[in-house]
RNA sequence: GCGCCCGUAGCUCAGUCGGAUAGAGCAUCAGCCUUCUAAGCUGAGGGUCGCUGGUUCGAUUCCAGCCGGGCGCACCA
């Protein structure tokens, strides 16, 4: 776990502090602390600080100010490492780094490269993530897009964070939904061809139901008709579950997502799978017959209450091909389940944990991320959707609107487990209001400052091919210090399943890389302009935005730090599966 | 009724081992384009962190209760 090579620094020379205090008798230090780093929120307080002094003051019994003036009176190397060196009023250790330090940031993100930020601490951990697994009865809807934003940045992040990750659909191709699917499709069939028939009550009511119709009469003829009843509807529902699926897999596809892994609910029940898990857990008394059906015992487990698996008339419930699936997945030997879940179904996970939990697994092996409604809205204005009566915005319509990047990024943008406010009208505008193109602005404003010094002849140096010392400027600093965070808030995304503090991390750098580009020149100016700055009678005309002296080193050093801004932005946007556009 | 999530600026939201004067974007208002992309930038106003207690040197953060909102409580998925 890195805090960052600046910080990590930093936190060692603490540690060495610690340890030399402890040995001179000075602390106690029963357990050597973690010595945690944070940027402090106002300048003067130094560019990092620490809080150690005053977590060690209970078990030190000792005020906090006594212990960090231990602490930095035995700070070796204390001038190579900093400027200033402070104590604030409890106890904050405020610490300014050396300038020359921060830039091995710079060098850090060059060596690494598309890397930087990347880590190795899920290291020998196998992680299955199953996302957006919507029943194949119909197009994805903005929801399964919210899921599957969330799921595929879920899987990238644990990549970049050294995790061995598997990405899984979940196919639920049997059951009841599946049922309603070939009765849905056939009805619509038959009035196509001219019978009139009472439409199923609980059918699928969309128009594309009719649409898949029309290809098995196109297909078929009339000759469904002539089929037995039964034969029918089950032509009917292979054919729409076929075509269906295909649907989803080029939604899918067009989002730019793709599966590792396909697994179809009817092979477990096909294969005798559900059976045979049933059975283990009859053996071992976790199931029970009562009133006609047959119970898993949840209770045991923590559940609210026990529930069935089999219902009176003979059939598997959901939770029956899930116990099996899930053992599955443990069996194929991940110690990491991730189920990125639709949040009105929360009630389901004390029970699915029970599952884990009956196949003597921690419960904690399976962690379901919550995914909350997405609220469409156009211009502020809310877009109805019925389910019921089959009209919802599919995520096909979406991103044709908007874009794939500009829907992944929104479906990003929030912790997922609240609310989302989609605008529409805001996400396909290209201005600052809207973030996506904020921050993919800042990437392709670089590509284009490098274009355009490629023209002028002027070479973009790498940091180790720049005088880097040169950078002497707050805001430049500012900007490297936002960089040296990255890492850290890439492995916390990962850790706590989060993707949307990555998306907050790139708003804020944007938010730094804008005003900086607009502040301080970077290229000389162009001869023209120079000519007219030269001939101008006015001096109060320059004030407003100085051109500097910008020597060709100073030229070089910040083309250097423009790229690792650049290199930083686009490993954040690729993480969250996002482009990072050279021309906008 | 029970359970889970949420309540932070006018709006949408960050703030996760408890830390300093609580942040950002949008909106509002006042400014900035002979320039490396104004698809941008500068500045201003705006807060009893739902309420009340408790723990603590210190609480937006932890605990309890209350108020308000969402969701769930199927032999549906």
């Amino acid at each position: 776990m890195t805090q960052g090579v600046v910080q990590d620094k930093v936190s060692a020379a603490l540690v060495g502090a610690l340890r030399l205090a402890q040995q001179r008798g000075l602390l106690k230090l029963e357990q050597l602390p973690a010595v945690n780093l944070e940027a402090p929120k106002r300048p003067e307080w130094g560019d990092v600080s620490s809080t150690v002094a005053m977590s060690l003051s209970a078990s030190e019994r000792r005020p906090p100010f006594e212990i960090a003036q231990i602490i930095i009176d035995h700070i070796e190397q204390r001038d190579a490492l900093f400027n200033r060196v402070e104590i604030a009023r409890p106890g904050f250790l405020n610490l300014t780094v050396k300038r020359q330090l921060w830039m091995e940031v710079l060098h850090e993100i060059e060596a690494q490269g598309a890397g930087y930020g990347h880590s190795q601490i899920g290291q020998g951990h196998r992680v299955l993530v199953e996302y957006v697994s919507a029943n194949p009865t119909g197009p994805l809807h903005v929801g399964h897009g919210r899921g599957a934003a969330v799921g595929q940045a879920l899987v990238r992040l644990l990549k970049a964070t050294g995790h061995e990750v598997v990405s899984e659909y979940y196919i639920n191709d049997a059951g009841r939904q599946m049922k309603l699917l070939g009765v849905s499709v056939l009805a619509r069939y038959m009035e196509f061809c001219g019978k009139t028939v009472s439409f199923p009550e609980d059918g699928y009511q969309g128009e594309y139901i009719r649409a898949v119709a029309a290809r098995v009469k196109a297909e078929n003829g009339e000759a469904l008709l002539s089929l037995p009843p039964v034969e029918a509807e089950q032509r009917s529902r292979e054919f729409a579950y076929r075509e269906l699926l295909a649907l989803i897999r080029q939604d899918l596809e067009t989002f730019g997502i793709a599966f590792e892994s396909w697994f179809s609910e009817a092979s477990l029940l096909s294969s005798g799978g559900v059976d045979q898990v049933l059975s283990e857990l009859k053996a071992r008394d976790l199931l029970f017959d009562q009133d006609g059906a047959q119970w898993f015992r949840s209770s045991a487990f923590g559940d609210e209450k026990d529930r069935v698996v089999r219902k009176q008339e003979g059939d598997y419930t959901y939770l029956a091909s899930d116990i099996a699936y899930h053992r599955d997945k443990l069996l194929r030997g991940f110690d990491m389940l991730v189920d990125v879940w639709g949040a009105d179904h929360h009630g389901y996970i004390p029970r699915m944990q029970a599952v884990v939990q009956a196949y003597g697994y921690p419960k904690e092996r399976l962690r379901v991320v919550l995914v909350q409604m997405v609220n469409l809205l156009r211009g502020g204005q809310k877009v109805e959707m019925s389910k019921r009566a089959g009209e919802f915005i599919t995520l096909r319509e979406v991103m044709d609107e908007v874009g794939a990047d500009a829907a992944k990024f929104f479906f990003l943008m929030r912790d997922s487990s609240t609310h989302l406010d989609f605008d529409l009208e805001l996400a396909k505008q290209q201005s600052q209001e809207n973030p996506v193109y904020y921050v993919q602005y800042a990437h392709a404003r670089i590509a284009s400052l490098r274009r355009v010094a490629a023209s002028r002849g002027i070479d973009c140096p790498l940091p180790s091919q720049a005088d880097l010392d040169l950078l002497q400027d707050p805001d430049e600093l500012a900007l490297i210090r936002k960089l040296s965070a990255f890492p850290v808030v890439l492995q916390a995304s990962a850790v706590e399943l989060e993707p949307h503090r990555m998306a907050y991390y790139l708003r804020e750098l944007a938010g730094m890389l804008h005003p900086f580009y607009n502040k301080h020149r970077i290229l000389p100016p162009a001869p023209e302009s120079e000519a007219a700055v030269a001939s101008s009678t006015d001096p109060a005309a320059c004030t407003s935005r100085q051109h500097e002296g910008v020597t060709p080193g100073l030229t070089a050093a910040r083309l250097a730090l423009m790229w690792s801004v650049q290199q930083v932005v686009r490993n954040g946007l690729n993480v969250l599966g996002v482009s990072a556009p050279e021309h906008m």
